[in-house]
DNA sequence: CCGAAATGTGGACACTGTCAACACTCGGTT
DNA sequence: AACCGAGTGTTGACAGTGTCCACATTTCGG
């Protein structure tokens, strides 16, 4: 631990991370309208206008727990990930391409205020490239790993690559919040189920 | 005109009206944070918690404004529907289909202030059942309208039908969320444009 | 015609983000 | 060792918000 708390002095010592970690725990419960500043800053013991001294506004703070959320996110990813363990190489990269998408959408309804935190503020590292090295990190690098894994075992062809990370993404992404704020949000688990399975085979299908 | 304001008189005439409408040109311009209800009230020439006598409470009236910005989405997909006009009625129906997706992400990246109203309160009719008659109205409605006339045409199969709905609106809201306020927002328009058409290829194909 | 229901007003409260001025602590320079 | 400035935390203030309450006015039905 690198930054603990010194107790009854009067700097902090890590107030920056607490800060972030504690508004971590309101997104958590109530999304990004229940990350108040002062509120925060009441959490950790420290009095209001602190946070000022680590982040210029709210937005800045909540764009900091934003990429903890991210963080989250593609750790959840990660772990769906590896369960994926078919011998034929074809199906193998096919399954993982969904078992992306079931983290993804999983992690949204199971977590719907970091999820929501993760993609609100302008904090995440913003697309912007046309097709150089693309970024590797986060859910979108897990993303592209996949799908480069698709493509390596010839189900994806080359020239149909560019494009289709978007299109998966926003596929997944558009299910997600369709489901928590959305029109979606009264559908029945089995059926939500249902038409995820049914969202997943559409993208698989129409990549190739 | 049903409800014009009288003006002098101490009672409006029609406020819920009037309020609702300005409301939605300060949800145009700023999103849903930017309506505040006193900020709505003073615009109106009402003193502020004269709203309360209409609804019960901000979320109301964001409901409200969202079914006026839903009205609106639909006038739009229904306008670019009408210019389709292929002969043969299979590439017919599927240039309806990408029609219907196009206008949804158009309107999106035009109006973000109402599209993000339409869809974060729990405004619209939210969809909750099996597969009995599905929502003939709005924007879902129109999507399922179009995607019977896929499966009437023969292009979507009938067992294959159930879910596809879900698939596309996902897919093409995704789309938009990503572009207006997600990582896809610094994305160069003809870039963005290719990624879309590539989108609705990928769920096209993918469909049948 | 008159009282009740509907509608609009004014005041108050708690809460928020943000700015400015002040207080404390610590590390490096002399 | 003394000191001073930069970094950090505090207190106070202000404008703005949503919402509740009591009150004023208007409209309408019996």
């Amino acid at each position: 631990m690198t930054g603990d708390a010194r107790s009854g002095s009067y700097h902090h010592g890590d107030l920056r991370r607490a800060l972030a970690e504690t508004g971590l725990e309101l997104a958590r419960a109530s999304g990004a309208d229940g990350v108040a500043l002062r509120e925060v800053a009441r959490r950790v013991g420290v009095s209001h206008n602190a946070a000022y001294r680590h982040f210029a506004d709210r937005e800045a703070l909540l764009a900091e727990i934003g990429s903890l959320a991210m963080e989250r996110l593609t750790a959840a990813m990660e772990a769906d990930l590896a369960t994926i363990t078919d011998d034929d190489p074809v199906v193998r990269a096919r399954e993982r391409l969904k078992a992306v998408g079931r983290a993804y959408v999983a992690f949204a309804l199971a977590e719907p205020g970091l999820f929501g935190v993760a993609f609100s503020a302008k904090a995440g590292h913003a697309v912007d490239s046309p097709a150089g090295p693309p970024v590797d990190v986060g859910p979108y690098g897990l993303l592209n790993t996949v799908l480069d894994e698709l493509t390596a075992v010839g189900y994806l062809a080359e020239d149909r690559r560019p494009g289709s990370d978007v299109a998966c993404w926003a596929a997944v992404h558009g299910f997600s919040e369709l489901c928590l704020d959305g029109p979606l949000r009264l559908l029945p688990v089995d059926l939500r189920d249902a038409a995820l399975e049914r969202l997943l085979d559409t993208v698989d299908r129409g990549l190739a």
